[in-house]
DNA sequence: TAGACGTGGAT
DNA sequence: TATCCAAGTCT
């Protein structure tokens, strides 16, 4: 990440020529107005609550699969408070097998704080964001910026690919998000407030629709002629291939087998409900431990368990 | 700063 | 069938 843009801050003509990143800004925008999804959390009646809870459930998973789940989410719980006023275990349940599970609890807690410290309403205040559970860096700055139209480099694997590609010039970024990628995405970011904001979407739609992970698509895409990646003739990632890690077996494996059993069960079950759900006596302890410890799972008195009723 | 943390569809 | 991938966060 060393090539920004040429971005000439005077223009050298009296007619002032437009910049680089200003061609970008209209070019990506400009395709956002004509392809963007219509998705829930996208309309205005979503407010800030939907806003926030629709990233929650995008972490790490596919648009399709939080659609159902978020429609229920915001019909049962349409405020914060409500679903604070609710005991986790609940949103446990309701998060039904979007996976990551303790994004449910975290986001219950976030309603928690939400409604003891910010009187109910999700704060504006990108520090404020930051200091509710489940929400890191990259989930601060889009609820920022999609619910309250603030300026906000928003830099998720999405527009991380983008940048990679159209000003690095690689096929991909790096494994974790580097300050040289962080300085792009300030310098890239539109001085006015609105046209911020509607880039950090727009950004993020294209690297999800066009400028996608595998198959992608450059003959839709508004910024193919100015894309280093392409213009160098694609050349594929070097270096090893990161990742791995085969889920069968893993103790992930086995705390979603339990955590299934509590959440399909209405009260408590035995010991013997969740010893059925896995084989393994040594890993299936270690595994029911591990949730206990998260608060995904509730220990009772005469070995029961069930989802956290506080 | 790697590694843990779910799940299911696509290739 | 095996691997990759999907709007990250936390420790």
């Amino acid at each position: 990440m060393n090539t920004l843009p040429t971005m000439p801050t005077v223009s050298t003509n009296e007619t002032t020529e437009p910049t680089e990143a200003a061609v970008l800004h209209e070019s990506v925008i400009g395709w956002f107005g004509e392809h963007a999804r219509d998705l829930p959390w996208r309309r205005p009646e979503a407010g800030a609550w939907g806003v926030m809870v629709s990233e929650f459930m995008l972490q790490q998973t596919p648009v399709s699969r939080v659609l159902p789940v978020y429609e229920q989410w915001l019909a049962r719980w349409p405020r914060p408070a409500d679903l604070a006023a609710d005991a986790p275990g609940e949103a446990v349940r309701a998060w039904g097998r979007l996976g990551y599970p303790r994004r449910a609890l975290r986001l219950h807690g976030a309603a928690l704080a939400i409604t003891e410290r910010h009187g109910g309403d999700v704060p504006a205040d990108h520090g404020q964001l930051l200091a509710l559970p489940g929400i890191g860096e990259y989930t601060a700055a889009a609820v920022a910026s999609f619910a309250y139209g603030q300026r906000h480099a928003v830099l998720d694997t999405n527009v991380r690919r983008v940048f990679a590609r159209a000003v690095s010039g690689v096929q991909y970024p790096p494994t974790a998000t580097t300050a040289a990628e962080r300085r792009l995405a300030r310098a890239l970011l539109p001085e006015d407030e609105v046209t911020a904001a509607r880039w950090a979407a727009a950004s993020m739609e294209l690297g999800a629709l066009v400028c996608t992970a595998k198959n992608e698509t450059c003959g839709r895409c508004p910024i193919a002629a100015r894309c280093a990646w392409r213009l160098a003739g694609k050349p594929a990632h070097q270096g090893p291939a990161r990742r791995g890690q085969t889920y069968a077996g893993t103790d992930r494996q086995v705390r979603g087998r339990l955590l299934a059993v509590l959440r399909d069960a209405t009260g408590s079950v035995p010991q013997s409900a969740l010893d059925a759900a896995w084989h393994e006596p040594v890993q299936r302890a270690r595994a029911l431990d591990g949730l206990v410890a998260d608060g995904l799972v509730e220990p009772l008195d005469g070995g029961r368990y069930r989802l956290p009723q506080s």
